[in-house]
Order: structure tokens, then C-alpha cells, then sequence
DNA sequence: TGACGTCATTGAGAGGCCTCAAAGTCGTAT
DNA sequence: ATACGACTTTGAGGCCTCTCAATGACGTCA
């Protein structure tokens, strides 16, 4: 398994030869200006399970992209629980939503071995001056990112648990679909603990509502292994369309 | 109550004579170049309780600003019923969301008779490439608006009735003040059906913990009108410090 | 001013999800 | 290989909120 002569080190893959440039951020750009986001990144050695990124309250200095792996971001409630905010795959930006303030509001954290792009936020906004599409495809990606809160938040004050969850699973499958994974099979990341927190369900009601959609013959879970058996049914529960109520993912 | 000499037609009061220009977007620019903004600006008639500003679906054109009145956003779950996804206050600004499609996601409606600002959007882009303060500021309301929705979501998830509606009423209160009302009586602008409706409670519950709230002291509420009687308790009740999970609001 | 429709309040009952508890499974490290 | 801890599953019981229903208050318009 040493690494084979046509194999780059995956760290050092540039933005245009990086596999997720057509959903990440170069979208933005035309071949000949992604070279000078490529020189603006930072990468990282790779994050191992439980290592954070950043920490809530972390001076804020950089937005990330997400290479390989999955992070969770979660803040602290009153209580000091934790509470989930969003599940982020390969090619998703995340660390927008300190933008406003000089700390993150949020902490991230590795669910898995995960490689990052690191984007240093002011040269990002000076290489925005540069490209007004960079610019415009930022402030997209915010506006999608409300709409998808906003789905988020009908989920949480309408839904309940089976739909939670048949939501959660088709939007995880259609998110993997557009990476070039199966959408009929998958490896969940989480938890089924975290993926009640996300929800607001208790970790109890999560495991019951996988139970019966075995046992109904919608999916079909091993451990964290999913096999979608009937997208039709999952989707309509879900509430029709293929929804994506969660972190940032690709274009229009 | 005919118009005062020294009383100008609200309907042509130019940003830099508008009381809430340093709530609202004009803060990011110098007084020279207000007046700018205050160009590409048009100011409609009042609209009527009832009225719509934009449908859910309606071409996206420009974002708004409250001038006076009171607004809510809201859009269609998978059954037909309303979800509201914001109530909108004068300085705040509304329409951003649909910024990365080519339509509304939500449909935008006067809860009374309100007075509104339109931006066109092209036009405040335009703007926006002269004027990088008020690219940033734009930036930053959209990023504020994203920590607000995932404090909305973290309500929704982990919240029981008393402490949403403790936690919303402690939210008007605060923006009220800074628009230089009080914040210890005001005027709901919404039903109770409303208030419900945006955080995940049937009215009868809202109703029960208005009564509930009244027998403890917290509040006193007569219809519409409410005054807190123990900002204290109630400010503990939704946890801690004064939150604002909702709309847009100020500056830092 | 009276009548109507909308909104708000209150009660009774039911249901869904949570909490508590315990057993079972998986992954990992020694 | 084995033992430990973390995660998952399953069960029983209770509570919070919803639903349904009816009464009461308010505001609006003729």
C-alpha cells in the first residue's frame, strides 16, 4: 500500500487537479485565476476523529473546504449540551457564519479522518476584489445556506421523528450522489447519538425509527452502513422532492 | 391630522434623513455616499395589513428595508400549511435569502400597515463593487442571519413552550430598544396563531403559557399589548444573556 | 350600534417522544 | 485473544404538547 508513482500526495493537490473543483469554490473561477486561489490555501496535515479545526470563540481567520473525511460543527447550550449545527462532506465550506464577528461561533470537529483546505479569509476577500464571480458566488453560497437553516427549521417545528429521519437519509444520499458516491448505499459518519441531537430526537427514538424502517422495508442499516430499499416511500416521507436542508453543497 | 409644515411625506424621507439609517444598511457608508444609496432606492406606497411585498416563486429583483410597520416571511410546508420564517422590523432588512436563485423562496406579507425601502438588487451590486464597506457590511448581515437561524434551530430542538416564548419575547424586547422604543411594553404586531406558528407550538399553548406567565408575574399582557413585569426571570427563563434569533437586525 | 367573523382562552383527552433502565453489540487497545 | 468502554437496541412508564371542542373577547363594517 506505499503510495504509486501516479498517486500525488493528496495534500499537495492543487485546486486544478483537485477532483471536487467543479462543487468547491474554483466553480467561481475560470481555469487560469483558480492558480491564484490555489496559492492562497493552506493544507493542513490530515485531522483524526475527535480533532477540531477551531474552537467556539476562536479568533476568526479563515473559512475551510472540506477534502476528505466529515466534521460536525456544534455550539454549547445553556445547559452546556452540546447542540449539532450542521454535517459537512468533501467539498463543503464551512466557517462562513463567523464572518460577522471576530470569534467562530461554532466548534469543528473531525467525525473521521478528515483532510482540510484552509482559506485565509482576508486574502480571500482581496482575491474577492479581483473576481467579482468569487465575490457573487460567496454571497451564493450564504444565501443558500439561509434557505437551507430555514428547511432545517421546518424540519425541527413540523416534522416529526420518521420524517426527520427519512429527511436526513435522502438529503445524505443526495449529497453523496453529487460527489460521485452511491446514493443507494453509504457509510454514515455519525453517530446514531449525534444524528439525534441534530434532529431533536432522543438517541432511543433515532434507533426506534431505524428499526421500523427496516422492518417496513425502507432502508436497510448495519451498523453505520445504509442501504436505501425504497427511495420512493423514503422520499415521500421525507416530504416529497430530494431536499438538502443542511450545509453548504454545490452550485444552481 | 393634516401634515405639519416642518412634517415631511414619510414616503420621501432620503436615507440621510431617516432616523434609522445607522440600523440600517446606509451605516456601512460615509454621509457623502449615502446619498448614493439613497438614489438607487425606491420607496413605494404604505402597504396594507394583508398585503404582499413578494410571493414565494416571484422573480428575484432587489431586497428590502422596513421602514415602518411590521412584516412576516413565510412559505408552504409539503401539506399546504404556512410556515413563518421571520417577522421583520423597521431597519431590518428582508430578501436576501432568494439572492442565490432566480426567485423568492418565501413569500413576504404585512402583518400591518408597513412602509417599505426597495433596493435593486443589480444596482446594489453595482454599488457594492465602488464601495467595499458596503459589500462587507452585506457580507455580514447574511452571516448574522445565519448564526440567528441556527439559534432558531437550537430553540426549536432543545427549548420546551415556556422558554420559546420567553426567549421570543426577550428577542422583540431587545430590538425594540434599539430602535429607541421600550422594551419593557409594546405592541405585538403578530397573532397569537403567528407566534405559534413560528415556534413550533400550537396556539393553545402559546395561550396557556401567555396565562401562565401573567399568574407568575413575568408579563402582563392585554391582547396585543405586552409588558414585561420581570425581565429578570424571564431573561432566565430563555436562557441567560438577551439572544436574537430572527431576522437582521444591527450592526456589531 | 349591533352583528358577524376572527382571534383568544380554557378544558378534556390522547398520543408521540423523552427519560430511565438494562441488556446486547461493536470497536479498539492492551 | 481478551477485556474494556462506547455505542446501539429494546422495554416500561410518564410527561409535555397537540388535537378537538366550546366559550368568550375583540375588532370591524354595515
Amino acid at each position: 500500500m506505499t503510495s504509486k508513482p501516479n498517486v500525488r500526495q493528496p495534500s499537495h493537490v492543487a485546486c486544478r487537479d483537485c477532483s471536487l473543483s467543479s462543487l468547491c469554490l474554483p466553480l467561481a473561477l475560470s481555469i487560469k485565476d483558480i492558480d491564484q486561489l490555489d496559492h492562497i490555501i493552506k493544507r493542513g496535515r490530515p485531522l483524526k476523529k475527535g480533532e477540531h479545526l477551531f474552537l467556539e470563540g476562536d479568533p476568526f481567520t479563515s473559512v475551510f473546504a472540506v477534502r476528505s473525511g466529515a466534521l460536525k460543527t456544534y455550539t454549547a447550550t445553556n445547559e452546556g449540551e452540546e447542540q449539532i449545527t450542521g454535517f459537512y462532506l468533501p467539498s463543503e465550506i464551512l466557517g462562513l457564519s463567523g464572518m460577522d464577528t471576530d470569534t467562530y461561533p461554532v466548534s469543528a470537529q473531525a467525525m473521521e479522518t478528515t483532510m482540510i483546505c484552509e482559506i485565509p479569509f482576508e486574502q480571500l476577500e482581496t482575491l474577492s476584489d479581483q473576481f467579482p464571480e468569487l465575490r457573487r458566488h460567496l454571497m451564493r453560497l450564504m444565501s443558500k445556506r439561509i434557505r437551507e437553516d430555514q428547511q432545517m427549521m421546518m424540519l425541527l417545528s413540523k416534522k416529526n421523528a420518521d420524517e426527520r429521519i427519512a429527511t436526513f437519509l435522502i438529503n445524505l444520499a443526495s449529497r453523496f450522489r453529487r460527489r460521485g458516491f452511491s446514493s443507494q448505499s453509504f457509510r454514515l459518519s455519525m453517530s446514531r447519538n449525534e444524528m439525534g441531537n441534530y434532529l431533536g430526537l432522543a438517541v432511543e427514538t433515532v434507533s426506534r425509527v431505524f428499526t421500523r424502517f427496516q422492518k417496513n422495508g425502507l432502508i436497510s442499516a448495519v451498523g453505520k452502513e445504509i442501504e436505501i430499499r425504497n427511495s420512493v416511500k423514503l422520499c415521500a416521507l421525507a416530504g416529497g422532492k430530494t431536499l438538502e436542508p443542511n450545509p453548504i453543497a454545490t452550485n444552481a
